[in-house]
RNA sequence: GGGCUCGUGGCUUAGCCUGGAUAUAGCACUGGCCUUCUAAGUCAGUGGUCGGGGGUUCGAAUCCCCCCGAGCUCGCCA
C-alpha cells in the first residue's frame, strides 16, 4: 500500500471540484509535488487563465477559498498562481508507521502481477575474469530483478553462456596442450588461472600454423555437432563460468538459470530457425550465405543485411540468439535484456527476425554505456583493465582500514565482516547511482569514496538506527504517532511514505538509479533527525523509537533492493 | 555518410519521458560543530551562459528544428 495515494486522490478531487465551481469546465490538470518544500502537493492554475480571463493568482486564491480543510488536508492556500496543499502530517504519521510495522520487509512491495518475466543479464563470454566494464551488466540486471520482484512480478533471471565460437575453443585447446606446472598455476582463482592459458594458446595460434590448424579442426568438429568436442568445450566454459560466478557472488549477484548456447546447435533448434527464415520473402542469398534484407524495416546505414548463415551453411551467433529468444518467449510473457550499447542495432534486427517468425512481442532492453578508464577504453590486450575481483579486494582493504580507525574495540572477525559489507557495497552503489545510459569513467577515488552519496552513508544511517534500538528497552507501538510533529520528524515520515512509489517507478520504468537516490535522501533525512532530535533522553520516547525502527526497516529494504548488506554496527 | 545515445558549477550527478515556483545532491575548496543516542555525521559559505542558435508556449533544462562536441554502431565475429 502506498501511504501517499489517498492524499494525492484527495487533492485531485478537491481541486477538481473547486475549479469547476469557479467556472473551469471539466478541469484537466496534474497534481504536482513541488521541487522545493513549499507545499506537499500543488496544482498550477496558469492553464485556466485564458478561458477564465483572470490571472492565475486570482484563480488560485478563488479556488483556495472554495476548499475547506479535511481530515487529510490540513492547509490550502494560493501562492504565485499555484493552489498549494499541506497534508495532515499527524494522520500520515499514523498510517505510514502502522503500514511499516505490519508489512516489515515487505513494505513498499506491489501486488502480485500475472504472467512470467524472463530477465537475461550478465552473459559475459567465459574467456576470462569479469572486468568492471562488464560488471555494470550484472549490477544493473540484479538490481532491476530485485525491483521487479518487489513490484510483484514472477521473474526468472538467466545467464546465456556463450560456449560457441573460436575463443572458447582456443582456451580448450590450451587446457589440453599447455604445460600446467607453469607459474600460472600459482593463481588461486580459476578464472584468473585459465585466462593465462587462453592468452598463451592465443599467442601460439598466431605464431604457429600447426596450432592454428589444430584449433581450426576442433572448431569444425564442434560446428558439425561432434558430441565429444561439444562436451569438452562446455566443460571448459563451465570452469571459467564458475570463476565468474564466484566474483559475482561477492557482490550479491546470483542467477536462477543458465542457458548454454551450444544447446541450440545440439538439439537442432538453430537449424530449424534457419529453414524458417529462409522461407521469408525478405530472405536473400550471397555466395551461399543467407541473409534478411531489412532496409524496408527502417534499418539504416551502409549495411542493411542481417546474415544468419555462413557460406557453408553453418549458423552464426545471431541465428542462435534468434533461436534463444524464440525459446525465451515460449517460457515467458515478457522478456527483458540487459545489454551493452553496442548491441542496439543487433537487438533491433533480432526483433524484426522474431516478428518474421511470428512472435508478436519484442524483448524489452535496458542498454548501458561502457565503462572506460581515465586513460581511455578498457582493453584486455593492452592489459588496460580493472578486474572486478581487484576492485572488490581494494575496496574491502580500504574499508578495513577505515573500520579499524574507528572501531578498534571490535574483534578482527567483526571488523572484517563490516569491511566486506562496506567495500562490496561501495562497488555496487557507485555503478548504480548513475543512469545506465550515461557513460561512466572509472576512477578509483570515486569507487572507493566512503562519504556523501555512497554506500557507507546509507549503511551508516542504518547502523545508527540499530544502535539506538539496541540501547533502548522495548517500546509501545500502540500509540498515537501524531505527536511526531517536529519538522525533522515530519520530513522523515514523508520520506518513509514515498518508498512504495519509488519502487514502483524503479521497477515499472526500469529507472533503478532512483533507488540509490532515494536511499541517500532517506539516510540524509534520518541523519538530520538523529542530529537534532534526542530519542533515548528526549520526549515522546515510544513514538520516536517507533520512528527509528521504521526508518531502520525501510533503509534495510532499500539496501536490499540495491543488493547491499545492512550491517547493524559500523 | 546513415542511425542511436550522451552534453547541467572545477569534477560527478538529479530533474527531461509527463513544460510550471528561487535547477537536485555529492566530491573538492573555505570556516564552524564531538562532556549529550557511533563525526563514515552535521551547519554555513564560495561556485551554474542547463553545449550553441532558432522555434512552439502565458511559461522551456524539459517539447520541435538546425548546428557543435563526445561515445556506440553499420562483420559470412561473438
Amino acid at each position: 500500500m502506498d501511504p501517499l495515494q489517498i492524499y494525492r486522490d484527495e487533492v485531485k478531487t478537491l481541486s477538481s471540484k473547486a475549479l469547476s465551481e469557479i467556472g473551469v469546465s471539466e478541469p484537466s490538470f496534474d497534481v504536482e509535488v513541488p521541487s522545493t518544500e513549499i507545499a506537499d502537493f500543488a496544482v498550477p492554475c496558469f492553464p485556466f487563465a485564458k478561458a477564465l480571463k483572470k490571472s492565475p493568482m486570482i484563480i488560485a486564491s478563488e479556488a483556495a477559498e472554495k476548499i475547506s480543510t479535511s481530515e487529510l488536508i490540513s492547509k490550502v492556500w494560493a501562492e504565485n498562481g499555484y493552489l498549494n496543499f499541506q497534508i495532515n502530517s499527524g494522520k500520515l504519521a499514523n498510517t505510514t508507521l502502522q503500514e511499516i510495522f505490519s508489512t516489515g520487509s515487505d513494505y513498499g512491495k506491489g501486488e502480485k502481477k500475472a504472467g512470467k518475466l524472463l530477465l537475461e543479464h550478465t552473459s559475459v563470454n567465459p574467456t576470462g575474469p569479469i572486468h568492471i566494464g562488464r560488471a555494470r551488466n550484472p549490477i544493473i540486471g540484479d538490481t532491476l530483478a530485485r525491483c521487479l520482484r518487489a513490484c510483484g512480478y514472477d521473474i526468472l533471471t538467466e545467464y546465456y553462456v556463450n560456449d560457441v565460437g573460436k575463443q572458447v575453443i582456443i582456451l580448450t585447446w590450451g587446457l589440453e596442450h599447455l604445460d600446467k606446472s607453469s607459474e600460472d598455476d600459482v593463481v588461486d582463482k580459476i578464472d584468473h588461472r585459465l585466462v593465462g592459458y587462453y592468452r598463451k594458446a592465443n599467442k601460439m595460434m598466431e605464431e604457429n600454423p600447426e596450432v592454428a590448424a589444430e584449433i581450426g579442426q576442433m572448431l569444425r568438429k564442434f560446428e558439425d555437432g561432434d558430441k565429444e568436442t561439444i562436451e569438452k568445450v562446455r566443460k571448459t566454459a563451465k570452469m571459467m563460468l564458475d570463476g565468474i560466478l564466484e566474483s559475482l557472488a561477492l557482490i550479491n549477484v546470483s542467477l536462477d538459470s543458465f542457458m548454454w548456447e551450444s544447446t541450440f546447435i545440439e538439439n537442432g533448434a538453430a537449424a530449424e530457425v534457419v529453414s524458417k527464415l529462409k522461407a521469408s520473402e525478405y530472405c536473400k542469398e550471397e555466395n551461399g550465405a543467407s541473409y534478411l534484407e531489412l532496409e524496408s524495416f527502417g534499418i539504416h546505414g551502409r549495411e542493411t543485411r542481417f546474415f544468419f548463415t555462413r557460406g557453408d551453411g553453418t549458423t552464426l551467433y545471431t541465428t542462435r540468439d534468434v533461436t534463444y529468444h524464440l525459446n525465451k518467449f515460449s517460457r515467458a510473457d515478457r522478456v527483458v535484456n540487459i545489454l551493452g550499447e553496442d548491441q542496439k542495432l543487433g537487438q533491433a534486427q533480432l526483433a524484426i527476425a522474431l516478428h518474421l517468425l511470428g512472435v508478436e512481442r519484442s524483448p524489452e532492453c535496458v542498454f548501458y554505456s561502457f565503462v572506460s578508464l581515465p586513460e581511455g577504453k578498457m582493453s584486455t590486450r593492452r592489459g588496460q583493465v580493472v578486474n572486478l575481483d581487484d576492485l572488490i579486494e581494494e575496496a574491502e582493504s580500504r574499508a578495513f582500514d577505515e573500520v579499524k580507525k574507528r572501531r578498534s574495540d571490535l574483534s578482527e572477525d567483526k571488523m572484517n565482516e563490516i569491511a566486506k559489507a562496506i567495500g562490496r557495497g561501495a562497488v555496487r552503489y557507485n555503478m548504480l547511482r548513475v543512469q545506465p545510459e550515461k557513460p561512466l569513467v572509472f576512477r578509483w577515488e570515486d569507487a572507493l569514496n566512503f562519504e556523501g552519496n555512497s554506500a557507507p552513508f546509507v549503511q551508516y544511517a542504518h547502523a545508527r538506527a540499530c544502535s539506538i534500538l539496541k540501547k533502548a528497552d522495548s517500546f509501545n507501538k500502540d500509540i498515537d504517532f501524531s505527536e511526531l510533529s517536529d519538522i525533522y520528524e515530519t520530513k522523515l515520515i514523508k520520506t518513509l511514505a514515498k518508498f512504495p512509489s519509488v519502487i514502483k517507478e524503479a521497477g515499472e520504468k526500469s529507472r533503478i538509479h532512483l533507488i540509490p537516490l532515494y536511499a541517500h535522501e532517506l539516510a540524509a533525512s534520518f541523519n538530520l533527525f538523529y542530529t537534532y532530535v534526542p530519542v533515548l533522553k528526549g520526549d515522546n520516547k515510544d513514538a520516536r523509537l517507533a520512528l527509528v525502527d521504521c526508518t531502520r526497516v525501510v533503509l534495510s529494504n532499500a539496501l536490499y533492493l540495491m543488493g547491499l548488506n545492512a550491517p547493524e554496527e559500523m
